[in-house]
DNA sequence: CCGTATCCATTCCGATACTG
DNA sequence: CAGTATCGGAATGGATACGG
């Protein structure tokens, strides 16, 4: 008996977590966007085993959340770069990071953290904003059937 | 061969994505966050397996983002409710929430979506912002290590 | 260096039956 | 209604061997 897949889902969250909601996925992305390219990159950044990292590249390249292109270090080798798709995942990165640093971590522990580079301070934390661009507390947040806004 | 845990990682995606980076997790904080407290409303919602619910409920008290508190419907069994720390995982949600519907709904198709419950707008998209309140852009983020920002 | 293929244990997950 | 227990198939994930 197989999972159930969500991919049909209405709700746009279960939709996602279809998508990127196992463990290896975001690590991924993660890495990505700090520049590893190359198979053998991810394979030794994560630990993870060749045969999951190859799965999971290969999901992730159906997605369009990366994209193989040819080496341009002249091996015959790939490269795996993020889409503009791929690239959005990062607000999502910055969430898991923010919470994460706030709750699982000891105050005198150390700890990766998103910084912007040029001040090299930690990011801001994330707000929530209403339409108008008022900032709303969560409990004013619901979650409603509609059809996807304009972007 | 026992999955690999990232719950020592220095890197806050790694060990955030180590205790929520699951299939069926953020899926139950998102129903608790619309009111869910019941095993079987849980149940009902989801599709779940009682198995894995049950197994999912147990970790999530575990990790301090849901608690466990007596039926105030005079019942004898449990309602599960969100913590501070479990609310607080909202933003994640919230981030989850947009990227699926800007890039995996059709622009007709109908979608759930976060809208705040005062106009019933959707929320606004979420954005970088530097220490300052400055808006970044996505390739000025740059993975650090460091300690623990203060809030 | 880049993968593919295979083996094997563990885990996931759904279905079902059962208890209170 | 709220779980617990168990079964079995599928997927996960690590180790290793192999070929380009």
């Amino acid at each position: 008996m197989k999972r159930k897949s969500l991919e049909g889902s209405t709700c746009s969250v279960a939709r996602t977590l279809d998508i990127i909601g196992d463990w290896w996925t975001l690590l991924i992305v993660r890495d990505a966007l700090n520049g590893l390219t190359r198979f053998g990159e991810f394979q030794k950044s994560l630990g993870i085993a060749k045969n999951m990292l190859t799965q999971r590249l290969k999901q992730l390249v159906e997605q369009g959340i990366l994209a193989v292109r040819p080496a341009t270090d002249g091996s015959a080798w790939n490269e795996y770069v993020l889409t503009e798709k791929g690239r959005a995942l990062q607000m999502v990165l910055v969430a898991l990071s923010q919470w994460g640093g706030e709750y699982l971590f000891d105050s005198k522990e150390k700890c990766n953290i998103l910084v912007d580079n040029k001040h090299h301070q930690p990011l801001r934390k994330l707000t929530l904003q209403a339409q108008d661009g008022r900032t709303i507390t969560p409990d004013e947040v619901v979650l409603e059937r509609s059809t996807v806004p304009a972007e």
